[in-house]
Parts: structure tokens; sequence; C-alpha cells
DNA sequence: AATCACATTGACCACAGTAGTCAATTTCTA
DNA sequence: TAGAAATTGACTACTGTGGTCAATGTGATT
């Protein structure tokens, strides 16, 4: 499937994942436009249907690269026979991150998708969403011990809160890893940051909730 | 300013309003289609630019009426004298859904205004910004006794806890409340479902940050 | 009843931007 | 050197845009 897409250099290749990811994390399927993409990716409008026949094509495609690209990442990179539910969301972190360095936009591409309501492509959309929640978010918090935590705990609102922790800290980095992914070296800090300020919620939640 | 709009019923003027907030909280500012607010509406073209003049016009009354609605809203109804945050959080919960009951799409339209980048608006957004997070959010938070927390905790942690866990909870429920605007019973229902929820969050919180 | 000012309509316009095409050209391969 | 494959970008038919304006409706005042 798109083999003339697949035998580009991986360069070429990425620089073209990477401007569509962003057109269409920016803008919904409808509104996205090819031609924004062919000249932020410095390729002819002809070669693009040459690779993809179709604007559809082209998001599905997308969106089946980037949610193989996690899955796979995860189930390569999370380990199991980790029970400490911080240090496997400071796993998941990295693994997300070290996307992003390749991918800045894959993430706000997937959110975006998740969105998406475009009847073009909904159907389409679903299908896949099925098969990719089940395969990798799940096995990723896999085998984690609730035993390490407060007796009499609420489990349930415990785990909710470290999500909403480590999203409110993912959150504060966006606009700024936005505003700055041409500038590598400041792109590389802030993750840095974000990274070690996610320790530190995590230390802090950890004497609350942990025995 | 806007005398011709300001004179309608406060039947048609909010059914205008609550058409274009809609349209601005699901489009930015340049794909938001005037077209789509009046048929929304039910008003002819011709009348919707007698009151405006335009659609910038149009635009930046909608963010001074929000915002000015929402920071009246919390000078008048926040209690200075109630030092508990949490309990502070739940009349801030409150008069969000009390807007929100009149104004389905006020705050999704303010969230979508502070991520806008169209040139056409954004240096007007900024001028009234500045001034509104000043007056509002600032005040909202005054005379928080901190000396209800646990000893040797950390106090802007605790907080921005409080806070992601609230922002979490909100998530939870906005796709459901979006799913039922029209319903008003079921909305209804949502609603005092995601308070009591926040009720329950809040304990589980306290019983952890509280002395 | 006649007048008049204002509210309201919606067909209409010039224009901008769209997804997709294809003859022409360049580049690669053998 | 020939032929195949990659690549270009001007082009098309089309959709939808913000905004206009002559025409009509409405309600109050004389």
């Amino acid at each position: 499937m798109y083999q003339a897409f697949m035998n580009l250099t991986e360069e070429k290749r990425q620089a073209i994942i990477n401007a569509a990811l962003r057109e269409f994390s920016l803008n919904n399927y409808a509104t996205a436009s090819t031609n924004k993409i062919v000249s932020n990716a410095n390729i002819s409008k002809g070669i693009l249907y040459h690779y993809f026949g179709s604007k559809k094509n082209l998001y599905l495609f997308l969106y089946d690269y980037t949610t193989t690209k996690f899955s796979v990442a995860l189930n390569r990179q999370i380990d199991l026979a980790e029970p400490d539910i911080f240090k496997r969301y400071e796993q998941i972190m990295k693994i997300k991150i070290d996307l992003m360095k390749q991918y800045h936009a894959l993430f706000d591409f997937l959110k975006k998708a998740y969105a998406e309501t475009s009847s073009e492509v909904r159907d389409e959309l679903n299908h896949y969403n099925a098969a990719f929640q089940k395969n990798a978010y799940v096995t990723a918090f896999e085998g984690i011990d609730t035993s390490l935590f407060r007796e009499n705990l609420d489990i349930k609102k415990a785990i909710d809160t470290i999500q909403w922790v480590t999203d409110g800290i993912s959150h504060r980095y966006e606009e700024r890893l936005k505003a700055h992914v041409d500038n590598q070296e400041l792109f590389n800090e802030l993750i840095e940051q974000c990274m070690e300020e996610a320790s530190e919620y995590f230390l802090f939640l950890k004497t609350l909730l942990y025995q």
C-alpha cells in the first residue's frame, strides 16, 4: 500500500507526514487544505495525489500510521514487570516524548481525529479506533500493583487523580512546546523540564497515596 | 453600542447570541460562517449586518458580552468569606453551570477565543483579555485559608491537583452535556451527576490534603 | 387614512480557496 | 540513448464566503 510513497527517503517521507499531521491537527478534516500541506512539505500538488490518490486516503493513512507507531512503541517499551503506577506513567511519558521528537503534531492529530465528525471519514475512523484502543492503552496499565496504595483508599479515585495531574502538567507545557518546535535545543530543554516537573508531582502524590 | 440589537426581545437576542457562540466555538474565527449563524438563529443575513456591521464586530461583541457575564456572576456570587478552597470551587462550578444553562457554548467559546490566532481579531482579544483575567479569576480565589491544609504540605502542588481534578471531572461530562443540549431534563440530570461526582472527589482529596 | 422612519428580507456579487487533473518536463535506470 | 517512472504546477469546476442593497413589511404619529 502506498508503495511509491514508502520508497521515498526517510527524510522526505517525514517532511510530508509532518506537514500533513500539522495541517490536520490545526484544522478538522473538512477545512484542512491539501494545498497548504504540499506547500509546507515543499512538494507539488500532483505528487501528493500520485502517492495517496485522495485527501481521504491521505488522512486515513496518517491515522493508521500514527496509531500503529504509538501502539508498537508502547508494546515494545512498556515494562510490564514494573508494578509502580508512577513509574509506568513515566515510561508512557517517555515514549510519547520520543515520538513527539520525530512527529511534533502526532498526539494533537490523534486528539483531533478522536473528535472528528466529518461523515466522509467518521466510519473508517471508528473501525480503526476500536482495534487501536483495545490493543494499546489497556495493556499499558496491565499488572499495576494496587497494594502499594494506602489501605482503605479509593483506588479508582486515586488513579484518576494521577491521570489528571499528568494531563495537567502535559497541558501546561503543550503551548510552550508548540511555540518552539523549530528550535530543537529549546524544545528538548522544555521536555526535560516537563519530565522533571512530573517527577516532583509524582513524589508529592506518592506521599499522599502510598503506604 | 449595538442599540438596535439590545432593543430586541430577550428571547430573540439570546437565540442570536447562542447561534453565534455555537458557531464560533465549533470553528475558529476565520472558518466560522455568518451564513450558518443566521440560519441557526432563524434571522436574515441583512439584519445581522444591520445589528453588528461586520463579522469582526459580532465576534468582539460576543467576547465582551461573555467575559462580562462571567465576571459579573463571579463578583456577585462568590462568597469571599468562605475560606475552604473546596467549597469555593463548588461555588465556581455552580456559577459556571448556571451560565451554561442559558448559554450552552459560553465556555467553549471562551476556550476557543483564548486559542484564537487570526490576526484580524488577536490584538483586540488580548486587550480585553488582560482586563478580564485580572478582574475575574484572581478575586475568585481571594481569602482562601491555606492553614486548613496538612502541615508541611506543598500547597502549590495541592492547589494544582485540586484544579486538575476539577478539570478532569468537567472534561468527563463535557461531551455528554454537548450531546444533550436540547434535552433540558437530561441536561440538568447530567449537571446534577457532575456536581455530585465533584463532591465525592473533593471529599477524597480533603482526607488526603486537610489536617 | 396617510405618512414616515425603522426593521427585516434574501437574492445577489465579487472573490477566495477548494480537491483533484493532466499535459509537459525532469530524473532515473538499464 | 531510449524508455519508464517521478514530479511539476497551471488549470478547472465548484463551493462557500462576507457583505450589500433594493424591496417589502411594520408600527407609531399625525
